[in-house]
DNA sequence: GCGTGTCTGTACCAATTGGTACATACAAAA
DNA sequence: TTTTGTATGTACCAATTGGTACAGACACGC
């Protein structure tokens, strides 16, 4: 029998890519099987919670990519001026961009908020857009955005990121999600 | 043998319900046959395509209620004066807020699109959102926005429809779409 | 070389899936 | 009252579902 798989960590991306375009209940143990290159045996073996377990550990992977990629970096520089906000801002849009695809690749977490899924793992969707909020809201009150303010122009931007990913589905165009990018980064210039 | 219904249209609207929040392959026959209240029997007479046929009807009757109800009306008035077309967007912000009750009912279409599902109805998802850009960035041209921006601006409007359901999904927060909605109310009359 | 623990394939399971067949019941037209 | 077409429940179907059991195979430490 041959060996494939060193670590449970090296399916959970190929997991990741399987529920975001199938869905929870659309992702059958065989799709998986068939995608994965791995039998059952190894599956149950990796995650003995079966498919709850999958999910969780996908999941978890998203949410610590955007926490040291994403939010971490918005939180740090505290003592930083102005432009090394803004820039730490102008960072995180391009990470945003490269990480969705431009929005041909969907996000895991807003997909599932929509369903009935979304009950199963309430926690995790909550925290993930909460902190990417709070984190980029701090980032524009240090970037000069008045305080009263940044707040609410951080919930617009997750809501413009989230309504670009759908819309650019909608119409298999990726252009319609740089466009709401850029006009998001304006919209934070602006503010300014 | 109790006779429950007269038409197969009165059971679409339940049929959609089970979609948006199941998704297609979340909702089983067994499923619809318990919210429904139909046998197996009565599902298959109204619907002998089975779930492709049900959700093909479900799809046209949300496609028909918003080209009646949304569409349609900020299409008309070509010879109006600019404070009713505005009064036309602000009635389009009202019945949206309504339809899907202030974020707390997903968009059936938005959801499809993001998936794998998107393929089986590519042209009743494009053509939604494009006849719904059209109709506004028309009303806003004829309410005062110069033509350039008009259609950046429906855009920017739909984007943030769907972003708000996502986010007042994960969030379990009317609010949060809400204020999306007076904000992209805002944009309109900043707009002109 | 020999265990030992980590992986992997296969066979199997009950439950559920979407779908079909059909006998039957009912309402309205004749 | 009979006929006729529209509903409806039930039994049934093969295929697939998520999940378990377990016998092997391999790499590694000893």
């Amino acid at each position: 029998m041959a060996r494939l798989v060193a670590e449970r960590a090296d399916i959970v991306p190929a997991l990741g890519e399987l529920f975001r375009t199938h869905g929870y209940q659309g992702t059958s143990l065989a799709l998986i099987s068939e995608r994965t290159g791995l039998g059952k045996g190894s599956l149950y073996h990796f995650f003995p919670g079966g498919k709850e377990e999958m999910v969780q550990a996908v999941l978890a992977e998203i949410d610590g990519w955007f926490e040291s990629e994403i939010f971490a970096p918005l939180r740090t520089g505290e003592g930083e001026d102005e432009m090394a906000a803004r820039a730490r801002i102008a960072a995180m849009f391009a990470a945003v961009d490269a990480y969705f695809r431009s929005g041909r690749r969907a996000c895991l977490i807003g997909t599932f908020a929509l369903g009935q899924v979304r009950e199963r793992f309430t926690v995790v969707i909550d925290g993930y857009f909460w902190r990417w909020q709070v984190a980029l809201a701090g980032a524009l009150a240090r970037a000069g955005v008045p305080a009263h303010e940044a707040n609410g122009i951080a919930e617009e931007v997750l809501v413009g990121i989230q309504g670009g990913i759908v819309l650019a589905h909608a119409r298999d165009d990726a252009e319609v999600f740089r466009r709401t990018l850029e006009r998001l980064r304006a919209r934070c210039r602006f503010a300014l």
